[in-house]
DNA sequence: CATTGTGAAGCGTTTCACAGCC
DNA sequence: GGCTGTGAAACGCTTCACAATG
């Protein structure tokens, strides 16, 4: 490992990242060895101002009047994620979610690898789910601790996932991806992010009522784009 | 139903809406009839002007020395965003994640009921998850027209969600979701919210990162808040 | 000469600070 | 006296526009 990040990056840059990045990848996959901002921003449904910004808060990787070289803008993508190894996670929570997400794959497959699944419910204790067992939640910090894990995923319901994260933060977690529609409350330092199903239709429901009265167009998280 | 939404609420606030939403149906189930910004605002983890100043979006419905009724504000902000009705929405993909949404209930509870589910292979069609039969995918402008779909959700592997999209689009539908790893290319006027969660433990990989390399404070989305 | 990298302007959001009101 | 509602300041992000350059 040659160098840490130094500079500082905006939120909203680093959000915008791994969808570079897998712009990227299948770029890389197509055989395509050089990109523009404006094709890239194209593909990532934005301006192509920003991908330039964006990008050059990771040094000078493009040529002027050429683009980028894809396979060095991976990398570089990559090691500004902190993707150059893996991350183990561990799950809280082994109902449905739980065991979707442990299932899914995909988790292993892009570098967060799934370190344990834990329930407070003995009779779910043993089961395997995606190649991994499930262990007692009393097992968070043994499991923590051995595998390195700093990421944990709180897959139970609302009414015990504050209880969920404390856990977490006292096995060593230091971030937080949480499914549970509550707002978690834990200390300064510990990086929490949500999903929340719930909260997202909400929003789209907001739209379409709007559209409903006033036909009018109306912004998507900045995330659509035109055929 | 009585009016429309008239005042044009900045999507900041409406993303912060539906939290404010939860919030106040628990105090509500735990019988506090008052609420000031400050509690409201401990409560969703965001600054008390925000939350003024977010609510101040819907009207003047707070009482100064007092604070906010909770159940006439749980009353307008449902109205605000259009949650006075049901709206179904349609799963396309029933694999995992398709039978894992449609099974979890929480969409029905919410108001969100689901009006069908469909996939492209027909060995999964006809078996029934969370009590809704999966047709084909064919069947999706009918599904939409008779029961007035406006929502789509999408939940088909990267490589289909695109056409999962645009048929969506084509059967009439103006909202989707998107649990699929793609950007959607879609029509203006549609509007798109994406899941994503790789993306999301990207993030924290970024944010781990850093904090393996200088041991400062981090950004939690706005959605962390201290005990 | 196409395309990057970036100051500077523009814009939306957050926060402050306090007048207004119950 | 306590709390809301809101102008105005501060901030961060986006977009423009163009000089720099391979």
């Amino acid at each position: 490992m040659p160098d840490r990040p130094r500079r500082r990056i905006p939120e909203a840059t680093v959000s915008r990242l791994p969808v570079y990045l897998r712009i990227l990848n299948e770029l890389a996959a197509e055989g395509v060895d050089h990109v523009s901002s404006d094709r890239l921003a194209e593909l990532a449904g934005v301006n192509a101002a920003k991908v330039r910004k964006d990008l050059s808060y990771l040094g000078s990787y493009g040529t002027r009047g050429v683009g980028y070289e894809v396979s060095y803008l991976v990398y570089q993508v990559q090691r500004e994620l902190g993707l150059n190894h893996e991350w183990p996670v561990v799950i809280v929570g082994a109902g449905n979610l739980g065991q979707a997400l442990s299932g899914y794959g995909g988790f292993g497959q892009r570098g967060f690898p799934v370190a344990g699944i834990v329930d407070v419910d003995t009779s779910k204790i043993g089961s395997v789910i995606g190649g991994v067992r499930v262990r007692h939640i009393d097992d968070l910090p043994q499991i923590v601790a051995s595998r390195q894990v700093s990421i944990g995923v709180v897959a139970v319901p609302g009414a015990s996932a504050q209880d969920a994260a404390e856990r977490l933060v006292r096995a060593g977690v230091t971030s937080i991806l949480n499914f549970a529609p509550v707002v978690l409350s834990v200390p300064r330092g510990i990086t929490v992010r949500k999903v929340d199903l719930a909260l997202e239709l909400q929003i789209l429901s907001y739209y379409e009522q709007r559209r409903a009265g006033t036909l009018h167009a109306v912004p998507g998280q900045g995330k659509s784009a035109s055929a």
